[in-house]
DNA sequence: TATTATATGTTATATTATTACATAAAAAAA
DNA sequence: TTTTTTTATGTAATAATATAACATATAATA
């Protein structure tokens, strides 16, 4: 979704820090055709920062996504640019079973539902995430 | 959902063995008033059984997982018993961030709009899981 | 009863994530 | 500008979550 060039603009703006770690991480998660894990961002990570430890790449890693440009996917413990807008409340992604490919789906449908379904059961829905699992249209 | 007779009686009629290990684990899950942790299952199970290690643990969630009994709650790293029939391909949990229950809601509506977007993108759905934060009746 | 398949016990280890504290760098205040 | 405060990083240690591997036991089947 974002080019670095318009992250640097919006961290910059919000007087966001953006360190190296920071920016490497982004990269090195932007870069990844599929979502990433923690610990292999951290491998990456060796080649651009020496000898870096956990921390590093969680601390950054905590800090996009709670700028809201990367998200978990939680059952793969494993981490993807967000591709819309990143100030959306909830994400949905398809998960192909095959190939590994996550796509971040709109289906906006879904936040009508979630309106509704508070309407009716006095649950207050702040935030949420759909993972949906299948096959992909390259793989059925 | 299920008293644990019917679970019994549905083990039997499938032949799937139940195991003392398995059926202190259902137990303990079902027991939890919120979702429970695979090490605190473990502590549990230490009243039960003599010096369990996680495998015995881990293993019996699979079973119960596998069989829809119970599920896994991505984003707490959590199991819960199933309240619903087991046999729906898909799951929502509405979590709540104050007080830590978790309902397990129906929203069937979801499996509409899943069948709908399968039309459009080409993406074949087979199951998923949407954990929804907010806050519950009693906390907002 | 023998054989096969399934489940468990146990040790070890892999994977994922955080705590704690010292140091550094940037921002804000004086 | 200098001091102070806030924020970020470096590093070591460890916590939390989960699985692999293999020996043994138990149940189902032949």
């Amino acid at each position: 979704m974002f080019k670095e060039e318009q992250i640097i603009k919006i961290c910059k703006q919000n007087k966001w820090r953006l360190t190296e770690p920071r920016l490497e991480v982004l990269r090195i998660i932007s870069l990844s055709k599929n979502p990433i894990k923690a610990y292999d961002i951290l491998k990456k990570l060796a080649n651009k920062i020496k000898n870096p430890k956990p921390p590093t790449a969680y601390r950054a890693i905590q800090f996009w996504q709670k700028h809201k440009f990367i998200h978990r996917i939680e059952s793969l413990n494993a981490y993807q640019a967000c591709s819309h807008g990143h100030s959306h409340a909830g994400a949905q992604f398809l998960i192909c079973d095959d190939c590994g490919k996550v796509i971040e789906s709109n289906l906006h449908e879904i936040s009508e539902i979630l309106k509704k379904s508070t309407e009716n059961n006095t649950f207050k829905p702040l935030r949420w995430n759909l993972e949906i699992n299948g096959l992909c249209s390259q793989c059925s």
